[in-house]
RNA sequence: GCGGGUGUGGCGGAAUGGUAGACGCGACAGACUCAAACUCUGUUUCCGCAAGGAGUGUCGGUUCGAGUCCGACCAUCCGUACCA
């Protein structure tokens, strides 16, 4: 007697596929082609539940499409530079080199017994100089076309890391990776031109049908477009070359209400006033110091100072403001300085109640009148008021068309005129790092910034550098650093920062295309290849990694390394919820938190323990976390249990799009079910072939149905309800008293419905009935269409819109004579008690309302 | 604040405006067993002995019919934030 044993039939059919070859994506021009990625992993070093969960989803769908005849593209790779690597080196000594291959070499070798359908042939590591030497050649591309620049800026330095850091990689005033608090330092740095395409980007997101609404909302968000009017306040008193001030509000409109005007304490202004001024410059030292925490920033007190400056009304010259200097007013938005109108926008009002400023309304509720305003009145843009003191035309109107026409009324007067302006900033990409893609270019005293040659690339980094000193070592490393100038040969300096990570993961997804090319990519592969049909991962990449691809892929474009299909390169984006677990803490003797592996724990009725009988607090599920202890490692799952079990597990129950909750008793469950599988496919096959049962037709119908079913929810991303039907099929056929040629064919159908969630047990159960070859390589089964249909049908009766009684029709049967049968049923007329019927409606093939 | 999502049994979750709770977990009962585990069979929304009644966060509306559509509210999660 045999058994379910998945530790040697998981090896078994891994090997039998690589030999075949089946995973290897081949160009065919008689096939379609489908491209699907899931993200790719940091190679941190172990894989997670996560990662089961994002791959698997990948492999389903990359199977199926394979079954369904199409040429499948299904790679992976190693997003492998970043700090993680540097900062272990710093702890624990070693090389950043050799702690990232050697964890690639360790969750390659974890990820392999998963079974996925990879083409591991095309896999690379984004440190490999073979990858990175062409991110740099594109790099010099982009510089030549114009997509790329220097400037002095004042960037997010975080002093740990002691790096730069770009504004989406700043939460709560904190760096994302080492959460210390982020300052403010001007340095020269390399900026891609990505606001430049910001209306493109943004405009582009309608197309986007098969992306999650949700994200494309945050995108749009965070491109933040707005229409409004940039006008020039005259000054009064000005300091000479400050004869103007620029302003920009997208509430022209409320001109007429304006009290003051406010400026940046980093306007140019403030910081010329701030030289004269000790005053000043101590009170603009206090704005720039401000908290940076979401408490702090949420609760910080608006603040100003008087400049005793004065501008003059652009419609009315002969009224003065005053202008403030503000702690609420960023000198990157916008122009860095704003008029304020109390009366209708709640910053102004809370600065204009603290300092005694006017308050005077522009505009009230539709057919109200004028009165002292206790909080300020901000109505929807689309909302009608009426306007009294309007810039240009009293009367109701909405505020949207009083904006277009104050914009009209500037440009006529030409004061000012209508802009529109975008949040989305310029992305900046240097890092002063050593494990990074190396910015291609030489410091030159004479040439200045002189771009490497291309024959010169890679670039590559130095291996003997070492990470005893803060800072970036490539700055004191003089064999590398100190090079001849590639256009004049005198003495220079290469550029001694890296690159952004975000850079490498925004083009790997083209490089997978034509991965070993000594160019970036080949046009021919990209062109079949591309796009991305399906994109899978984590809803944490909304906006960063999603956005900078999308620029990337148009950057591409212009530089003539993707076709122009490409500008946006991901047809469709899956978003897939995280893995979770409860986390179990204690407290040690000095009351910090101790957290323990699910594994050490004792769950029992009176509560959770450890061994040793010390009660446990449990905390409610969180993302799998190394540092809570809450994580169940895939690899003791796949010892145990097998592979299958595990890709099961994460695909059933939950929408793929949701968290699932890691339970030990599911895992349990579905590994039971699987035996159950293989026990049945041992039985069926061992029917005597001559076998004939009753149930047949009953038996093909049901597989029918389930082929049919498995199909939708699969297209559909639904691979719980897919499983649910697999469920549903196993329990027909186990009940099933069929001949031993139709059971056969059964088992075989739902091998190739499992293949895409256990594709070894698939394999197994496919050879135990006879299947031909792989099936891997098989087909995708179709549903006979004559099978579908039931010749008689079963409609529920609801009386009154409850459902009282059943009958069975034939399928074509007349609606009146169904309405006939219908109020002839005996529970039909018992529940009317005699009471007339007043109207009967019968909705073919679905059901019948009898109304009384 | 603003934007978005989600609320269905003990639990995860199903349900083109048409039989609410598919499928799974757990629980309970039975069979097998000397016994237990495994396995198999059955039951399992709630109240009720039953007939029957109630029921998808709350309140209202549209409809022959609402988990589903509309309006208001409550709860909860996520994103985002001094963006002029």
């Amino acid at each position: 007697m045999s058994r379910y044993e998945p530790g040697q039939i998981e090896k078994k059919w891994q090997s039998a596929w690589d030999e075949a070859g089946v995973f290897t994506a081949k160009i065919d021009p008689a096939k379609p082609k489908y491209y699907v990625l899931e993200m790719f992993p940091y190679p941190s070093g172990r894989i997670h539940m996560g990662h089961v969960r994002n791959y698997t989803m990948g492999d389903v769908v990359a199977r199926y499409k394979s079954s369904c005849g199409f040429s499948v593209l299904h790679p992976m790779g190693w997003d492998a530079f970043g700090m993680p690597a540097e900062n272990a080196a710093m702890e624990r000594g070693g090389h950043p080199k050799d702690w990232t291959y050697g964890n690639i070499a360790v969750m390659k070798d974890q990820m392999k017994p998963l079974g996925l359908s990879i083409d591991w042939s095309r896999e690379f590591a984004t440190c490999d100089p073979e990858y990175y030497g062409q991110q740099q050649s594109m790099f010099l591309d982009m510089l030549e076309a114009g997509l790329v620049y220097r400037k002095a800026a004042v960037v997010n330095w975080d002093p740990v890391d002691m790096t730069v850091l770009a504004n989406e990689q700043v939460e709560n005033g904190r760096g994302w990776r080492s959460g210390a608090l982020v300052e403010r330092k001007e340095l020269t740095q390399w900026f891609f031109k990505i606001s430049a395409m910001a209306d493109d980007l943004l405009s582009s997101l309608d197309g986007l049908e098969n992306w999650p609404e949700k994200v494309r909302l945050m995108q749009a968000n965070w491109i933040g477009k707005s229409q409004g009017l940039q006008f020039a306040f005259e000054t009064v008193n000005a300091p000479e070359g400050f004869e103007k001030l620029e302003v920009y509000t997208t509430r022209p409109d409320t001109l007429g209400g304006a009290s003051f005007a406010g400026i940046s304490a980093d306007h140019p202004l403030a910081k010329a006033l701030a030289e004269k001024n000790e005053a000043i410059a101590a009170f603009a030292a206090e704005c720039r110091k401000g908290g940076t925490t979401a408490e702090e920033i949420e609760t910080a007190e608006k603040i100003g100072f008087d400049t005793g400056l004065r501008v003059r009304h652009p419609l009315d010259p002969s009224v003065e403001l005053p202008v403030w200097i503000a702690n609420f007013i960023l000198m990157d938005y916008g122009t860095g300085a704003i008029f304020g109108c109390p009366g209708h926008d709640q910053r102004d009002f809370e600065f204009a109640t603290k300092y005694s400023l006017p308050i005077i309304p522009v505009f009230v509720a539709e057919g109200g009148v004028e009165a002292p305003l206790s909080e300020p009145f901000v109505p929807m843009k689309s909302e009608r008021v009426t306007y009294i003191r309007n810039v240009a035309g009293a009367g109701v109107k909405t505020g949207e068309q009083g904006i277009l026409d104050a914009i009209a009324l500037a440009e006529e007067k030409g004061f000012g005129e209508g802009v529109t302006k975008f949040r989305l900033r310029d992305w900046g990409l240097s890092r002063q790092r050593y494990w990074g893609c190396p910015i291609p270019v030489v410091h030159c005293p004479t040439c200045g910034v002189v771009p490497e040659k291309k024959e010169n690339l890679p670039v590559e980094l130095p291996y003997d550098v070492s990470f005893d000193k803060p800072g970036n070592p490539l700055d004191r490393h003089p064999t590398w650093r100190d090079v001849p100038c590639p256009k004049c040969g005198q003495a220079a300096k290469r550029e001694t920062d890296t690159m952004d990570t975000f850079v490498d993961s925004s083009w790997y997804f083209t490089r997978f295309t034509a991965p070993r090319a000594t160019t970036p990519t080949v046009m021919s592969d990209a062109d079949y290849w591309m796009n991305v049909d399906q994109y899978i991962g984590g809803i944490e990449h909304a906006i960063l990694h999603l956005l900078y691809s999308r620029y990337f892929a148009r950057a591409m474009n212009v530089t003539g390394h993707l076709p122009a299909k490409s500008r946006e390169p991901f047809d469709a984006l899956f978003t897939q919820g995280m893995v979770t677990h409860e986390i179990y803490k204690t407290t040690d003797d000095k009351g910090r938190p101790v957290y323990h592996l699910p594994e050490d724990v004792i769950r029992q009725d009176s509560g959770v323990t450890l061994a040793d009988g010390r009660s446990v607090e449990v905390i409610p599920s969180a993302k799998m976390s190394k540092s809570k202890k809450n994580v169940v490692d895939p690899m003791n799952i796949i010892a145990s249990y097998g592979a299958d079990t595990a890709r099961w597990f994460v695909m059933s129950d939950s929408p793929p799009e949701r968290d699932i909750e890691w339970t030990a008793s599911g895992a349990d469950a579905t590994s039971k079910h699987l035996t159950r599988v293989w026990t049945l496919s041992d039985r069926v096959a061992s029917m005597p072939s001559d076998y004939a049962g009753t149930g047949d037709l009953e038996l093909q119908k049901a597989v029918a149905r389930a082929v049919v079913e498995v199909t939708k929810s699969i297209e559909g991303f639904a691979f719980n309800k897919a499983i649910a039907v697999l469920y549903g099929l196993t329990n027909t056929l186990a009940k099933a008293d069929a001949s031993a040629l139709v059971a056969r064919d059964g088992m075989r159908v739902l091998a190739q419905l499992m293949q895409p969630m256990t594709p070894h047990l698939a394999e197994e159960i496919w050879a135990m009935q006879g299947g031909e070859g792989l099936c891997a390589r098989a087909p995708w089964p179709k549903a006979d269409p004559a099978l579908l249909v039931d010749d008689v049908i079963t409609l529920p009766i609801q009386i009154n819109g409850k459902k009282r009684a059943e009958i069975s029709v034939p399928k074509d049967l007349a609606s009146s004579e169904v309405e006939k049968l219908a109020l002839a049923h005996e529970d039909v007329v018992k529940f009317l008690g005699g009471n007339a019927v007043k109207k009967i409606i019968v909705v073919p093939g679905r059901i019948i309302n009898v109304v009384a």
